[in-house]
DNA sequence: TTGGTTTAATTGTCTAGGACAAAAATAGAT
DNA sequence: ATCTATTTTTGTCCTAGACAATTAAACCAA
C-alpha cells in the first residue's frame, strides 16, 4: 500500500461530503476526527480517519444518529444492521434476472451488462424497462451501496451505462415540436441524472417534448429557460441524497421566479416524503407522470 | 416580474458559486453585497445582488480581479471589455458552418442543432468531428458565456446535446477487452463531462478499452477503482472553471493512492498551463493523446 | 524599450468558539 | 397504544482575526 498524503480539511469536505463546519463541529463536541496539524497550524486528516468518515456518512444515510456512531468503535460500526425504512416489498418480479444484472455490476463487466441490458430493453420495450427494471435495479444499487456491498466506482459504473442505454433508446423515439414542453434538470449540487432521463423517456412515449438541460442549473437560470423555450413545465428531480432541509426553501423560491402560466413539477427520492406545497406538484411515483400529464392536458385543450 | 423570495446565505452559494467564506468576505472588506438581516440575525440577500453577484464572478472568470469589480458601479461593469489571454487563432476553419450551429442554440432550436450536428458527423467522420468540431464550438460556447451573449441554460443544452451525439456514436465504435485499459473519470466539484466523452471518443478509436466512470470520483474510490478494473491508466478531465489552487495538492494525493504501476494522465483547461508533475502526465491539447498511447505501448509491448 | 527580480498589495481560506432553530427522541397523558 | 409536550441532539450560521499564496507594482539591468 503507497503512502498517502494527509488531507486538508478541504479535501476532506470534497471526498467525504461532510462541511467543513460539520467537521470541526465533530471534533470539537464528540472528539472524532483527531487530525493532526501541519506547519501552518492547520488540520491534516490521514487517511484512514478520511476512510473512517466516509463509513460513518454511509450509516448515517441508512439512518444510524451521528452521537452513536462517532462514540462507536471502528469494530462496532462495522457489525451495524442496515437500519432501513420498511420498504414495501409486495410484488417482486423476476428477481432473478436483476440479480444476474446486478452480478455483471459486482464483477466490473462493462460488456456483459450492456449486452444484458440491451437485451432486457428490446423484450421489454422502453415503458416496461423504465418502470420495472431500471427504477428496481436503481433502487438496488442504492441499497447495496448503503450497506457497503457496492463500491462507490460500481454504483458510477451502473449509472454511466444505463444512462447510456436509455439515451440511445430515447434518440430512437420520434421528438419534434409537440405539447405540453417540458424543461428538465436539477438544481446545483444535484447530480444526479438518472431520474431525470427515466422521466425523459416516460414522458417522451407519452408525446411530450422535452427539453433536457443536464443537472445543476442555477435557480434564476432555470427560470430564464422556461421563459426562453416558452415551456409549459418545468420538471426537477431530486434523489435522497439531496440535503431534506434546503428542498422547501428551494421550492418556493424557485416558484416565485418563474412565470406564473408555468407548472413546476417535482420527483425523486428526495421529495418522496414532501407533501404538496403552493404551485408545487409533487410527484411520488413514476406512475404519477402518465395521470399529470393528462390533467395537464384536460386543463390545456385549445 | 413575480416577487421572488430573499435568498440565505448557502442559497447564494448555490447560486453563484462563490463560497460562503467568500461572501462574508466581500461584505466586510468591500461593503458588498449588502444582504439584510431576517428574524434570526442571518444575511438575506435579495434576488438583485444575486444576479449582480453571478455578474462579477463571471467577470472574474474572464480575468478581472474582484477589488476593481467590487467597487465599480453596475454601469462601469457592463461596460467592461472581455479581458481575455490572446488565444492561438492561426487557423480558421469554415467558421460560417460554426456560426450556425451555434445559432441554433441561440434561438434554442434543439432539433435543429442535433441535426445539423449529425450531419456533420457523418460528413466528419468521428475523429475529425471531436477534434476540430467539438473542441472549436466548446471554446466558443465558452468565450461567449464569459461575455455574457449565451445563457447558462443555453450552454448547458449545448453541452446535453453534443453528450448525446457522442455517446451515441461511440456506441457504434466496437469496443470489447483491448490494450491499455483506461479509467475515464473526474475528480469531486468537478462535474463536466464532455471532455471525458471527446478524450473517450479519441482513445476508443485508436483502440484502447475505456472504463467510463461518470464524473465526481472521491480520490480513494478512483484508486479502488483502478485496483478493482486492473487498470493500466486513470485519465482525469479538469474543466478551466476548476479551482487552481486545489490541483496540485489533489494530483499528489491521488498519485500516492494509485497502484505504482498506474499511470496517470490529466487534460483539460483547468491544467493547460500547469507543469508536469513527478508520476503526472499532462496533455495539453487533445492530439497529445495519440502520441501518449503510442509511448505507453512501445513501453509494454508484451 | 524589454526582461528579470524584489517588494508590496490583494485575496481566499483557515481558525476559534458561541448561538440558536429544526429535527428527533423521550416522557407524559389520555 | 396513540397522541402531545418536553428534552436532547445536531447542523448551520455568526463574528472576527491570521496568514500564505497569488498577482500587481516597482525597481534595476541590458
Amino acid at each position: 500500500m503507497p503512502e498517502i498524503p494527509a488531507f486538508n480539511i478541504a479535501a476532506v469536505e470534497r471526498d467525504t461530503g461532510l462541511s467543513k463546519d460539520v467537521l470541526r463541529m465533530w471534533e470539537r463536541r464528540y472528539g472524532f476526527p483527531t487530525p493532526g496539524r501541519d506547519a501552518n497550524g492547520e488540520r491534516s486528516y490521514p487517511a484512514e480517519q478520511v476512510e473512517h468518515l466516509r463509513l460513518i456518512k454511509r450509516l448515517m444515510d441508512q439512518g444510524h444518529r451521528p452521537g452513536k456512531l462517532l462514540a462507536a468503535s471502528p469494530e462496532a460500526l462495522a457489525a451495524l444492521a442496515p437500519k432501513r425504512k420498511p420498504v414495501s416489498d409486495d410484488a417482486s418480479p423476476d428477481t432473478e434476472a436483476l440479480d444476474a444484472l446486478l452480478h455483471h455490476i459486482r464483477q466490473h463487466d462493462a460488456t456483459g451488462f450492456q449486452q444484458a441490458m440491451a437485451h432486457r430493453l428490446a423484450r421489454q420495450g422502453l415503458q416496461r424497462f423504465v418502470r420495472d427494471t431500471v427504477t428496481e435495479l436503481t433502487r438496488r444499487v442504492g441499497e447495496a451501496w448503503e450497506d457497503g456491498r457496492v463500491e462507490v466506482f460500481e454504483e458510477h459504473l451502473y449509472t454511466e451505462l444505463t444512462e447510456r442505454l436509455l439515451r440511445q433508446a430515447l434518440a430512437t423515439v420520434p421528438g419534434g415540436p409537440q405539447q405540453p414542453r417540458i424543461i428538465l434538470t436539477s438544481v446545483p449540487n444535484e447530480e444526479h441524472g438518472l431520474g431525470l432521463l427515466m422521466v425523459e423517456a416516460l414522458l417522451t412515449l407519452e408525446g411530450a417534448e422535452c427539453i433536457p438541460l443536464g443537472t445543476q442549473m442555477p435557480l434564476l437560470d432555470i427560470a430564464r429557460a422556461a421563459q426562453a423555450h416558452r415551456a409549459d413545465i418545468v420538471a426537477l428531480s431530486f434523489s435522497s441524497a439531496f440535503p431534506q432541509r434546503q428542498v422547501a426553501g428551494l421550492l418556493s423560491q424557485l416558484r416565485g421566479a418563474l412565470p406564473p402560466g408555468t407548472e413546476l413539477w417535482v420527483g425523486g427520492g428526495g421529495v418522496a416524503r414532501s407533501a404538496d406545497s403552493a404551485g408545487v406538484r409533487v410527484l411520488h411515483q413514476l406512475d404519477d407522470i402518465a395521470a399529470a400529464l393528462a390533467h395537464w392536458r384536460a386543463g390545456h385543450a385549445a
